[in-house]
DNA sequence: ACCATATGATTTATAAGTAAACCATAATGC
DNA sequence: GCATTATGGTTTACTTATAAATCATATGGT
C-alpha cells in the first residue's frame, strides 16, 4: 500500500443511499423475496445485495439501480414513460447552454 | 480464457442513469462550472465526472450521488430534513417486518 | 482571427470492487 | 424444542474501476 485514497461523502449523500437501501429492503421484504432470489434476479451476488442494502457508497451505481427498479422503487419519482420524456426535456435544455463553460479568468487579481 | 462477467441492466435503469447524467451536465452547466471545477469539488477525477455526465452505469454510487448533490440535484425529490424523516418511518417500517423473508418451498407464482 | 481553455478521448499503473465459498448465528415453520 | 433456512460476516482470487498524464479538438472571449 502506497497511496491512500479517501474518498469522503457528503451527509445527504450518505442519507440518501442509506434510504435507498432500505427501501430495497424493505421493498424486498414486503415481496417476500430472500436475498439470494433478489441477487439472482439482478445478476449480483448475495454479498453485494448486502452491501446495497446497508447503503454502502463504493457500490456500482446499475448494480443499485437494477435492485431497485426489481423490487419496484420509482428513481426520481417517475414512471418509465415520464423518465423518456425528461430526458429529451433535458437534451433540449443542454441544446441552448453554452457547449463550453468558460471561466471568467479575471476574478482577483491582486498581487503584488 | 477467464470468465466472461457481462452485467446486464434493465432499459429503465439505463435511462435512469442517463437521466441522472444529463441532470448533472445540465445543472452544471446552469451554474457555469466547469468539469475540473465540478470534479474538484467532489474530490473525484475529470474522467469519472464525464463519464457519469454519460450515464455509464459502472461508477460508485457514492461518487454519483455526491456529484449530483453539489449541482444542486435532490435525489428523491426530497429535502435534507424530508430525508431524514424517510430513513426513519422506512426503519420503523422494517421494523414491523419479519427479519426473515421465508421461502414457502412452494413456487411461488411469477408472472408469465 | 487569435489565444487561452474547456472538453473528449486514450493509456497505464494502482486501488478497489465483485464473486464465491465458507462459517456462525439468528429466525421461522413444524 | 428441533430442523431448516435466511442472513451477517469473513477470506481469497479475480475482475474492474479509478486517477493521472497526455494528446487532440472544439469552443468562447477579446
Amino acid at each position: 500500500m502506497s497511496k491512500i485514497s479517501v474518498r469522503t461523502y457528503s451527509r445527504y449523500s450518505l442519507e440518501a443511499i442509506s434510504l435507498l437501501g432500505k427501501l430495497i429492503r424493505a421493498a424486498r421484504k414486503e415481496r417476500k423475496m430472500t436475498a439470494q432470489e433478489l441477487s439472482d434476479r439482478a445478476g449480483i451476488s448475495r454479498g453485494l445485495l448486502q452491501r446495497i442494502e446497508k447503503g454502502d457508497p463504493k457500490c456500482e451505481l446499475g448494480a443499485t439501480f437494477e435492485v431497485a427498479v426489481i423490487v419496484g422503487i420509482k428513481l426520481f419519482d417517475a414512471d418509465a414513460t415520464a423518465l423518456t420524456r425528461q430526458i429529451r426535456q433535458t437534451d433540449e435544455k443542454l441544446a441552448l447552454l453554452p457547449k463550453s463553460v468558460r471561466r471568467k479568468a479575471k476574478v482577483v487579481d491582486d498581487d503584488f
